[in-house]
DNA sequence: CTGAAAGCGCTTACAG
DNA sequence: CTGAAAGCGCTTACAG
């Protein structure tokens, strides 16, 4: 015999095809002792549900909804295609990917995004959002009702989310400290760290991960206070050539968020890029070039496809009531250099 | 009205779910009027098949073989683990995956496995083998017969297969040179390297990227022909300590293929974890350790989940007839310090 | 609380 | 060369 299917649980427990249904998606009518026989016979065939089949049946169609920062960053614009790539490729399996760009920071435009989301009865949500009350207010509504709900790129440990899709920021600063102090080779001096603001989540971590590394491995080495670069190329540069102009012994540039541009501009116009190890994160069409150029030696990222694709995998296993296999959806911290670029 | 189903083509080309059927899987028996009245409505109506409802119909079961060399490598473990675990899970996708080993240079061996899997009629075999022209002329026979054929980890590339699953081995040893160059830090000396053999085409590979950074950036470097550890702990320990009592300015080790355990525990015995950069391939519980021991500075490595699935997408891809998304099925050189360990 | 029947989108003998 | 009908494994009204 192959795989067991619903007619022989139903023939096995002694009940329809209905009553074996019910009991598999859990609804309600069903005597306890029915229930009982049914399950017996399930674990006794060792059945396991064809999901697709199901899918079929129902006519189930999966609507997520993917919220972002709108932003003209090339990690955003790397993101939004990875949804748009994967929506294409899922529609067959049933699943259907909306982007909605909310601007950062702005609570009326989040409350009404999410309030529309939730009366369009979405199925799951995906977040990228700083930290706020109206998020997790809002974020706990939206579970209430039903709507499996993951965090993305940037987590809200104090929201009830269902899971967190990205990276451990903490270590991917350790990481770039690492290389950092590494590649530097044995010089001492100054490292200017570059963000695009300090009120992220995700840049707050990296800074502790990178700074503790260079306390315990690299005492040589003074990370300068954070300069923020507010997501704009032309102050990002002022900055950065500002705090160059003052010290005479900086060795290194970590760029941990968004402005990776300004920083390689920086580098090629004062022909920097022998003489300091620059870090940045997110590899773009931008960082990519950067590398190959030697603009920058190393760039930390995480991988948008991956991203997207275990977003949509968690919020499906939630919606079907399944648990996630949580080594598959560890996002990895990777590391390029010019020489495994991909 | 929701995505068009083979009854609206049926329905627009004037014609039976049958016939339409039959054009879609381009079975022979209908005139090519038909069959055009067929393509016209597919077109216009922008129709595309249910891949799941369709193998639900036919109650298509894939079966996949995967060859491997026979062998304790941590490596072939992982390997060998993640097709298990992919197996369990895509049972319920109708994938049905199976293992077999064969010793290593064994043709006699090889070719009684591959015959055995040809009568067995597999849709599709992932091969992970040397270069030889009995696998050569083997892999030829197995695709004419209609088997789907990827090579794994290690290419074939004068073999008529289908898709290579793995990584770039020659960018692989680049990765691992120019990191060697780097965590060296400015100091000149020599670099040992270990291969479990020279024969094997992804060594080969490897080693020449190695050397091509080394001659390209590190001019200071100088690193020793390669030490064949034949896969045997005794003998791995023996050749490097052979090598490291008789230069006294080795200042890196790269273990470019199975061989780490050997490469770690020379380390640890002799204390020279701090004084000698080591590099080695693949991630493994104990290469995993040996990062946290800082026995180990960098793995670069593949990651078998990736290598697993992305072969079995491409099997039934081309089982199927359908175009594969090149990108998706890339295989990254990941690097792998203690501080991005998963 | 339970079941018989129809249907999801496709394929497969079988008949003509 | 073409079509009507049954079936893949599951779910869903509808009846009882």
């Amino acid at each position: 015999m192959g795989k067991p299917t619903v007619h022989d649980i139903a023939e096995e427990a002694g009940v329809s095809l209905a009553t074996v249904d019910r009991v598999l998606n859990e609804r309600p009518g069903v005597r306890s002792m029915t229930a009982r026989r049914v399950h017996n016979a399930i674990d006794k065939l060792g059945y396991v549900r064809d999901v697709h089949a199901a899918n079929l049946a129902r006519g189930r169609q999966y609507r997520f909804a993917f919220v972002l920062p709108e932003g003209e960053s090339q990690f955003l614009k790397a993101l939004r295609d990875a949804i748009e790539e994967a929506g294409a490729g899922l529609r067959l399996d049933r699943a259907e990917l909306e982007t909605i760009e909310v601007p950062l920071n702005d609570s009326v435009g989040m409350i009404r995004a999410l309030e529309t989301l939730q009366a369009q009865q979405i199925d799951g949500l995906a977040i990228m959002a700083n930290e706020t009350p109206v998020v997790r207010d809002m974020l706990a509504h939206m579970k209430e009702s039903g709507i499996a709900v993951v965090t993305l790129v940037s987590d809200q440990p104090n929201a009830e989310r269902d899971h967190f899709v990205g990276i451990d920021n903490v270590a991917a600063g350790r990481t770039a400290g690492v290389l950092m102090g590494r590649f530097v080779g044995g010089r001492s001096g100054k490292i200017i760290v570059v963000v695009n603001t300090t009120h992220a989540r995700d840049m707050v971590q990296r800074r502790l991960g990178f700074d503790a590394v260079m306390r315990e491995q690299f005492p040589a080495l003074d990370a300068l206070p954070s300069l923020e670069g507010h997501d704009q190329l032309e102050r990002t540069i002022q900055v950065i050539d500002r705090s160059l102009a003052s010290h005479d012994d900086v060795v290194g540039i970590y760029c941990a968020g968004a402005g990776t541009r300004g920083v390689t501009k920086v580098i090629a116009d004062h022909g920097l890029a022998d003489k300091l190890v620059v870090i940045g994160h997110e590899l773009t069409t931008h960082s990519e070039q950067g590398l190959r150029d030697g603009l920058l030696d190393v760039v930390i990222t995480q991988n948008v496809g991956h991203l997207v694709r275990s977003a949509t995998r968690v919020l499906r296993a939630k919606c079907d009531g399944r648990e996630i296999i949580e080594s598959q959806e560890r996002i990895r911290i990777e590391i390029v250099l010019r020489e495994n670029l991909p």
